[in-house]
RNA sequence: GUGGAUGUGGCCUAGCUGGUUAAGGCGUCAGAUUGUGGCUCUGAAGAUCGAGGGUUCGAAUCCCUUCAUCCACCCCA
């Protein structure tokens, strides 16, 4: 028989046992966090209708859209998870209460070139909250409070939630008669911290065929900074010129206040007028993610507030605000820069029952035993050498072996090995897994990282 | 989709003005050491040098084609 090559394709991240138990450790971290703000789980089909996903046409998701047939039937892979929300609002409408707060922690495809930190299949991990006509402010101020709960959840302190508005931009640009012009300067001005802003001013004059005056006056714009209300009171000179202008700083305002009140951190979010990027639909609030230390892997959270989620699908006016997280991403990023936390325990099991005697029945005593106790117990069942035993439990980095020979048996008692310590104690299964678990406890079976 | 670079055991790399058996490290397996692991030592397995074609007495090395991967752009999480 041939043997076939293995490999996994460019683009799609498979990990070996001990980073996927981290990577799971992340997505409890989000289930619970998320549910902690009573949002409900949701799950959708990887696959759709094509139609269903295309709907919106044109652009970036028909170019990287993986789309394909089975006998008459058009389908594709999901590109994000908000198109599938949208579908499905629209579909169960009448069976649901809103506002709808739902948490989608599920792979997307996109059919593009992998890089770095950019991958074919990833996990986004999505809060959405859709309103059935209407939908308080209020909620684009708490989305992003969630955001930073998780990422505190997970440890870090670096980051930073970037929020800006799009009806500030729009009522800005429309004041200077460039409407028609947005996004394409949206798309340009978000470079600013990448090319600097003689290319922005550049590809303004050059490209986006704006006259002197309007690229200054964007320039100008984009280049207050500072902290939040230094932001705020600068746009105050604006005010009162364009109405979109002045939804959009009330709304950003209120977004601002509502932040603080929820106890994220100043230093963990800002009001940042060069963020613009994110998908066309957005209308309002937009925010972007980003790790303070690695700014070159780009926003690892966005999303925003939206009018129209399900337009295509119903004749409903469902407005909406989301975020997702880039998880995949995310978790390169942090595996990359060793940001993992090694305390994290990795390892699938608490302890390795390794029977000494050929005969079973005590050992699955023993296992299950200390499986009641609430222990996870792996019983290792393979005839092999006492020295293959100890090496099997090293690989796996369990923290504890409970060795079980004729003498433990006969006594009606087990020993207890702490791998990391070599100590080893003989006691009754009982008091084993209490030994066990209170070792534990005391954080002391941090898990071994590197030896 | 556009532009640039790179493909050598499972992984990382040496060899590349062509010259006989493709070298090393990590990892794997075995033994030293048959109820006490990690360290050390010894040994073993494992590569038609990405694939196909060409030049040549002779190709991992030169040429062409192709595939794959990586980087940048585009866009995005």
């Amino acid at each position: 028989m041939e043997i076939i090559k293995p490999r996994t394709l460019s683009g799609f991240m498979e990990l070996l046992p001990d980073k996927q138990q981290r990577f799971e450790r992340m997505m409890e971290i989000l289930r619970t966090t998320y549910a902690s703000y009573g949002f409900a789980p949701l799950d959708t089909p990887v696959i759709e209708d094509a139609q269903i996903l295309l709907a919106k046409g044109g652009g970036e998701t028909e170019k990287q859209i993986y789309r394909f047939t089975k006998g008459d039937s058009d389908l594709a892979l999901r590109f994000d998870l908000t198109v599938p929300l949208a579908k499905y609002v629209a579909l169960h409408y009448n069976d649901l209460a809103f506002p709808f707060r739902r948490y989608q922690i599920s792979k997307v495809y996109r059919g593009e070139r992998a890089q770095r930190g950019r991958f074919r299949e990833f996990y986004q991990a999505d809060i959405d909250i859709i309103g059935d006509g209407k939908l308080d402010i209020l909620n684009e101020a708490e989305i992003p409070a969630i955001i930073y709960k998780v990422f505190r959840g997970f440890g870090l302190t670096r980051f930073q939630i970037r929020v800006n508005n799009r009806k500030i931009l729009n009522g800005f640009y429309a004041l200077l008669g460039l409407e028609e012009k947005s996004g394409e300067i949206m798309r340009t001005v978000d470079k600013l911290d990448k090319i600097g802003a003689e290319k922005v001013c550049t590809i303004l004059l050059e490209d986006c065929g704006l006259t002197q005056d309007q690229a200054e006056e964007i320039l100008k714009f984009i280049a207050i900074r500072g902290t939040n209300a230094e932001v705020l009171a600068a746009l105050e000179g604006y005010a009162e010129k364009h109405p979109l202008f002045d939804q959009g700083l009330e709304e950003l305002k209120a977004v601002t206040v509502n932040l603080a009140a929820f106890g994220v951190p100043e230093e963990n979010f800002a009001v940042d007028l060069t963020i613009a990027r994110g998908l066309d639909y957005y209308t309002g609030t937009v925010y972007e993610t980003t790790l303070l230390d690695h700014p070159e892997i780009g926003s690892v959270c966005s999303g925003g507030r939206y009018d129209n989620l399900a337009g295509y699908y119903i004749e409903k006016a469902l407005p909406g605000v989301g975020i997702s997280i880039g998880l995949t991403r995310l978790f390169y990023v942090l595996d990359e820069q060793g940001l993992l936390n090694p305390n994290l325990p990795s390892a699938p099991a608490d302890a390795l029952v390794l029977p000494m005697t050929s005969e079973a029945g005590p050992a699955i005593a023993l296992a299950e035993t200390l499986r009641s106790a609430g222990l996870r117990v792996q019983l290792y069942g393979e005839q092999k050498k006492f020295k293959q035993k100890m090496a099997y439990a090293n690989k796996l980095a369990v923290p504890f072996a409970v060795l079980l020979g004729e003498d433990e048996i006969a006594q009606g008692m087990c020993s207890v090995k702490d791998m990391r310590s070599g100590q080893q104690v003989t006691l009754p299964p009982v008091e084993a897994a209490a030994h066990i678990r209170a070792a534990l406890n005391q954080g002391s079976q941090a898990v071994i990282l590197e030896r």
